[in-house]
DNA sequence: CTGTATCCGCCCGGATACTG
DNA sequence: CAGTATCCGGGCGGATACAG
């Protein structure tokens, strides 16, 4: 577990057992997590390209759903010890897997809410 | 749009032209949502019948998620003008058409989430 | 029974400056 | 280049009281 507050947690845990898809929701929850899978899948592997694709994420946010994401074993982070300093995030199989679903429920959003929102 | 606050709304609008699947993160990000989802579609459709299901839910927040679903076209929402008040929600063809979406989503977090976090 | 109104705390996310 | 540190404001969600 991430959180760290100790408050009203028992909210969570009755949550999760009630709906797992809670769970899903807390990995895919932040505000950009989902777009960056997409571009670290559609082969913007570099954290300044991800910033031009996304210019306006901060760094701190990029930098925060990024170890997010690691954490949550959907993304790989390699740091090359070089100079200047490189580091490629890429996908996990389990991020991979993910990715049809993604593309379902895109679709499904493609259809029912902007097709009339 | 829902939205009442102007500041940074292009933010969501260029989030939105990037990752469509945005939208749908903001029809399904509120934290009861997808459980009332599932609920409702499960047969409680009464509004008390939610809260003895989700007893750590506030009136407040399920009258609030109820409302934006119903919003967003995802339930129904019809009262019995009687003595006790009724009111009864059911889903949307909409909110069907999600469902084995989020049932994937929901399989995938069960494989992948529950089962190593 | 089915909500609304009000107040409030907390955390998400943004802006800016700084670092290895 | 690839971040971290710090401060901060707004909004989401919770607690409680009240209403039709």
């Amino acid at each position: 577990m991430r959180k760290t507050t100790s408050t009203n947690f028992s909210n969570e845990e009755a949550l999760a057992a009630i709906c797992p898809m809670h769970n899903v929701m807390r990995v895919l929850g932040g505000r950009w997590k989902i777009a960056l899978l997409y571009f670290i899948h559609q082969g913007h592997h570099r954290f300044g390209l991800l910033q031009k694709k996304m210019p306006f994420i901060t760094t701190k946010m990029l930098s925060a759903q990024l170890k997010e994401l690691e954490q949550d074993d959907l993304v790989i982070r390699k740091i090359y010890a070089e100079m200047p300093p490189r580091v490629e995030y890429s996908l996990t199989e389990k991020a991979q897997t993910l990715l049809p679903v993604l593309e379902d429920l895109y679709n499904w959003g493609e259809q029912y809410i902007t097709a009339q929102a």
